[in-house]
DNA sequence: GTCTATATACGGATAGAC
DNA sequence: GTCTATCCGTATATAGAC
């Protein structure tokens, strides 16, 4: 339903999740959230009960995010390799952020496990999408008997990319491994 | 000095360590802190003026834990394809704590990232320490000219193993990943 | 649906007795 | 050096007028 009501609820949604991935969940308070969103700190109550429940719906936001952009990609490339490769962009499209704030899945996820968060789990739902997609692309390869787990080197070759060029802030290091990852699934 | 207030000086700051590691820097407080190390709230204060002067103390005596330890290392063994191995096995030996919070030094970078605090890149230090160790041994394998490029890429595939095993909290990942890590190592 | 005002708890940090 | 008591800011969350 596109109501009044809705777009604003979304438009928390987005704000919350912007704020999240730069700040940090626990860090970010409701008062940013209202600044930037502009509404009142009072307001915020009528769309989520809790801040979990905000977190929630950033998690279920967020993963529909992810799964229309799989979908898309599905439609445009026929090719598992092109696919796979399409993945590993995401590092260079997202440089900028990612040197800035890292990963937003993997650094919440760290964050969450840290507070012993009740969605901890939740979260995970974000690489889960990714993994299954990327087992499909592996098996499509002939790689079927080791798909999920190439699915998983690939998933934590590329926090750890992220990571790495998060806390040194280096681009540079960032294509630099964009280009071996390409190298590893030409040779698969 | 070994003086009494020496002795608990340093008490403090490895109990803020180990809870900065498992609750995250933010998430800790000085009750927290207070509590786990048998100390008055107040008397806190006596030895740091400022959370952020503890977290500069934590980082200091965490750069020293890492270079006694390489030194040792350097010590028991001369090969340095061993000494890379021993590197990895830090993954296995700590895989239940990894499972738990992470590897200490990448989720800490990650949060004081989220969190723009002024001890950022002090905290970085940890990484270079190992980063010119782990050169050290690629170009006393020969590879003089990709050394430090190597150091980081075998940095950044610790850091994302550590990261994917904490999330998914599966250790047969890690130690699968480890030994993909030695065969990467081997063939050097 | 949106706002202001406020309850309540907890954080870092300080003062000062002992 | 160690403790208790407390200030002050900010956090989540609620109440209730409009």
């Amino acid at each position: 339903m596109g109501t009044k009501a809705d777009l604003n609820r979304q438009h928390i949604i987005d704000t919350a999740d912007n704020l999240f991935y730069r700040q940090g969940f626990d860090h970010t308070s409701f008062s940013d959230i209202a600044d930037a969103a502009g509404i009142a700190r009072g307001n915020f109550y009528y769309y989520f009960k809790t801040k979990d429940d905000l977190l929630a719906a950033v998690l279920l936001s967020r993963n529909k995010a992810i799964k229309d952009m799989l979908d898309g990609w599905d439609k445009q490339m026929p090719d598992p390799r092109q696919r796979l490769n399409r993945y590993v962009q995401i590092l260079t499209n997202c440089q900028h952020e990612i040197k800035e704030f890292g990963c937003p899945m993997g650094s919440l996820c760290t964050e969450l496990a840290k507070l012993r968060h009740a969605l901890q789990f939740n979260a995970n739902d974000m690489f889960e999408i990714f993994r299954s997609w990327l087992r499909e692309q592996f098996s499509l390869l002939g790689r079927r008997d080791d798909a999920d787990q190439l699915a998983l080197h690939l998933i934590a070759r590329s926090q750890g990319i992220a990571l790495v060029a998060n806390t040194y802030q280096d681009a540079a290091f960032l294509e630099r491994e964009v280009k071996e990852l390409n190298r590893w699934i030409a040779q698969l």
